[in-house]
RNA sequence: GCGGAUGGCUGGAUGACUGCGGCAGCAAUGUCGAGGAAAGUCCGGACUCCAAAAAGCACGGUGCCGGGUAACGCCCGGCGGGGGUAACCCCAGGGAAAGCGCCACAGAGAACAGACUACCUGAUUUCGAUCAGGAAAAGGUGAAACGGUGGGGUAAGAGCCCACCGCGCAAGCGGCAACGCAAGCGGCACGGCAAGCCCCACCGGGAGCAAUGCCAAAUAGGGACCUCGCGUCGCAAGACGGGGAUGCUUGAACCCCAGAUGGUCCGGGUUGGCAGCUAGAGGGCGUCUGGCAACAGGCGCCCCAGAUGAAUGGUCAUCCAUUUGUGGGCAACCACAAAGGACAGAAUCCGGCUUAUAGGCCAUCCGCGCAU
RNA sequence: GCGGGCGUUGUGUAAUGGUAAGACCUCAGAUUUCCAAUCUGAUGAUAGGGGUUCGAUUCCCCUCGCCCGCU
């Protein structure tokens, strides 16, 4: 199934606006029918909250079991979440929801640097 | 040195920056944080609930003997059978003279007796054979065919007789036992399958931490049908009576009894938190005692994660082995560069089994070769 | 996590322990001016590995894959 870890505490060069994690099912099922933009590395959904739903940016993580065996999904989850860590205090948006979508062999193996950059480009196409 | 057998260990190391979960703290911060299989869920327990966890039946499991253990289908030692030159390895390994069932095709005949071809004797004869009797050695079939070899014997033959081998029964002896040795007896009979039914012995009540208990929130604390039934004595406690059992029957204690009770069905709801939740038959090291061993006991020291969309990570450097390429060298090897680092992630806990596993290390033993 | 079930040609199904059957599909041929329909024929499977047995789809064990239930 799907996967998630609580908050990632108080983030380095943090803005003004908090980050928590999604827990919710229902969440993650809106996230996946709103804006989406694969990359190599990760496949990133993202999504404008309707007011008054929520405060500050939540960020959700999503492994399934076409990913691989536990030890592969478990990788897959700490690195994007470290990827999350780094590129959502620079780029992400107040108000807004996203899910990365591990990928399969790819995400547990490519070189950190391109996963970043990866995300990079899949944030400015989400929020284009 | 080469090849092999068995048992065991390890499962990259150090550091820097930066993160995550638990605990302590107002905070700064401190401290702890995956495995030998955490896996498969194949067994055994602990623990919790089910009206006791009791008896019988049913059902299921185990299956040489002895021991170990909380327990086991696990482990140790022994026995028997099979394999290997050997070290050593493998075996669901009780009962087929309790009973039932099955043994396809082929073959004369498939389980207990019988006789297709062929053999022998006699009679008949159209000289092809037919009939009566003897006999069970030879042929062929098959996974399996009524002991084997040699000799005697005979019309032909046959354990019909003899020798050796095999087989069965077995006094006695050894051993706790499985079992072993075996005088003697028997002309030989009793085929295989019980991972077919079954018999015998032993074991097992069922469900499982999403168990179970508590708190909060929410909803329609709702509806239909059926069953028991609207008790007696007593001020009361209680007694009598009735009801309540998870495959079936019995069933003490216990619970309930005029209930808005119990059962079935329909409808609604199905979220959040706390406890259970991690220190226990616990692990490691050292040492002593008993034991062939598994293991048991004593002493000393050290160590013990508890998440719940689920923590133990990311990046880098150096070293360590590994592979590849280039250069040097007869070679061992040296230098440089690059790559990748086995299987795999706790979810109530523990003891086993099974399966996956790169590379490395240790010990003991066997065979061959060489040297002495 | 805990508990339960299943595995046979490409698909959905059969098979007292004794040659794995039949249907649809695919391919080829026949029929037809051509197509469809029809007829004939062919290809193709016991999830994998061990064990018991003379002989396993069947009986036993291990592994793999798939499916279901739970508050």
């Amino acid at each position: 199934m799907t996967d998630l870890k609580p908050p990632g505490g108080p983030l380095t060069g943090t803005p003004a606006v908090s980050v928590c994690v999604l827990t919710k099912r229902a969440d993650f099922v809106r996230a996946s029918n709103a804006r989406r933009q694969g990359t190599p590395g990760i496949h990133l959904q993202g999504r404008k909250r309707a007011e008054g739903e929520a405060a500050g940016i939540r960020v959700g993580f999503t492994c399934s079991k076409k990913v691989g065996n536990a030890v592969a999904r478990n990788r897959a989850k700490r690195r994007l979440r470290e990827v999350a860590r780094i590129v959502l205090p620079e780029m992400g948006l107040d108000g807004w929801d996203y899910v990365l979508v591990g990928r399969k062999d790819i995400t547990a193996t490519l070189p950190f640097d391109q996963l970043i950059a990866d995300m990079r480009r899949a944030m400015k196409k989400v929020h284009g």
